[in-house]
DNA sequence: GATTTGTGTTCAAGGTGATGAACGTCAAAC
DNA sequence: GTTTGACGTTCATCACCTTGAACACAAATC
């Protein structure tokens, strides 16, 4: 009975304790704030008694840090190390930076950013700050969906209607109230972005900010992309023709100094 | 007969793959390099088999990222995340961002840090950066030696000293020639600290760098501190003054905000 | 061409972690 | 004062992960 569907687990099986550890941290992550032993045991639906050895190994290791009462529970200083650690290591952030420093000189200081699609996110790998006293709030490792960046949305077309439409939940989530959440209105914006080579955000990812962005060709199919976030009070039609130029150069120098030619 | 040292054991014993999880992390974190699963195995003394299959959980989760070749193990995505959720969720860090803001502004944009020891190394919390063209190299979750750091130094003088002796491992590794490395310099220097309220490290941690750090009173005992990096040709006793005094400041204004009240 | 050394992968057998029920504890509600 | 519900903890039983050896393969070396 409880054997029919073994042939699907066929293929793989992960590890039950290592797959829960990382189940724990991750579920540490997205929560807000720090959670029992039993909230998390039946968020992730593990067996307390099980999650309870799970948890002492986390804490002793310092992933994971307990409350004074030794009740409640939130990531430990050691969780930020393997996420300065993978900034460090990446080869495209390590060969952004040049370009990026140069980006945020020539701008006069506009708020940069390199960013990785990671399935239905885009995640920000380098930035340079604004000089500006608007800050816009960015922090590496930080995520937002793509389909309401520029920086998502020059990536996801690079991919077919086919795989958007399969890779993403319909209706999309709104962040703005200009946030496209349409499916056609996602398809066709995403076909105007492959005829123009860049994507523009115009206020739907943060009211009054505008992002532009292109795609970076260091992969196939291409995972990374730099923007400018600019507040939309300071633009007109001549900084947002420099600042498309500046992408494309920077793209250029970004590409040539790839050791693996692609495409 | 293998019931000797049961008695050891009881006081605690990890899950043994959970407790593996996180020794991969930690590794695959610190090596500079992608590694072979032979080779991580070798180094963390698992067996291949044993290994070949967390790694593979790994993986699929996301948190580590493999070659093309399918041979070389990196760290993944993933591995970003809680890092960065670290971060935002940190009580200390949250207080702590207007404190940097307003110091970062009064020093006339002069590098600041929020650090937090970690057995023998400081970690980097929080930074505002420099605006001044020589940028020093630092990076939320960047560890450093805290023998070699302003940062460090004034958090080890809030230890006793034997605890500093049983904590570091003598004689300390140098950074650059002025690195203090032996234990009477380093336990005279602290007392030194101890006496001033703040700590100072004249390029021992970098050439043409000094720091000056203040603890923060935030825990029992302080594992906080903030600190200016300034190189040292643009450094006069005016602009030390000024330095110290806005970092007393600094440190008022945190603890003011403060809900509970220490020490 | 044979050998060595590197890689990842598989498998049966034995050791060990997962489990759910029962427990101890505490604070809040009745 | 009792009850209820929340919490973490423990334990024997069983499922399953761990293990070392053997395997398949590639690349460098002899």
């Amino acid at each position: 009975m409880a054997d029919v569907d073994r042939a699907d687990e066929g293929l793989y099986s992960p590890v039950k304790s290592a797959d829960r550890t990382l189940q724990v941290l991750e579920a540490l992550a997205s929560g807000d704030r720090r959670v029992s032993l039993a909230e998390l045991a039946r968020d992730l639906q593990i067996p307390k008694s099980s999650l309870h050895g799970i948890l002492k190994t986390l804490v002793q290791r310092g992933w994971v840090d307990v409350d004074e009462t030794g009740l409640r529970f939130g990531l430990g200083l050691r969780a930020l190390l393997v996420g300065a650690s993978f900034v460090e290591s990446d080869d495209v952030v390590a060969r952004v930076q040049p370009v990026l420093d140069w980006l945020s000189a020539e701008s006069g200081r506009e708020a940069v950013h390199l960013g990785r699609l990671d399935a239905t996110d885009v995640i920000y790998l380098a930035k340079r700050e604004s000089a500006h006293a608007l800050r816009l709030f960015s922090a590496i490792g930080r995520r937002l969906p793509a389909h309401a960046t520029a920086l998502g949305k020059v990536l996801l077309a690079r991919r077919t209607d086919e795989e958007v439409c399969a890779l993403l939940e319909w209706p999309l989530a709104p962040l703005t109230a200009r946030t496209i959440v349409g499916r056609e209105e996602l398809l066709a914006e995403l076909a105007l972005v492959r005829q123009q080579g860049y994507a523009l955000d115009n206020e739907e990812n943060a009211d009054g900010i505008r992002c532009f962005a292109v795609a970076l060709d260091t992969a196939s199919p291409s995972l990374d992309a730099i923007s400018f976030s600019i507040p939309i009070f300071r633009l007109d039609d001549a900084l947002q023709t420099r600042t498309l130029e500046l992408l494309a150069e920077g793209k250029r120098r970004i590409e040539a100094s790839w050791p693996t030619r692609l495409r």
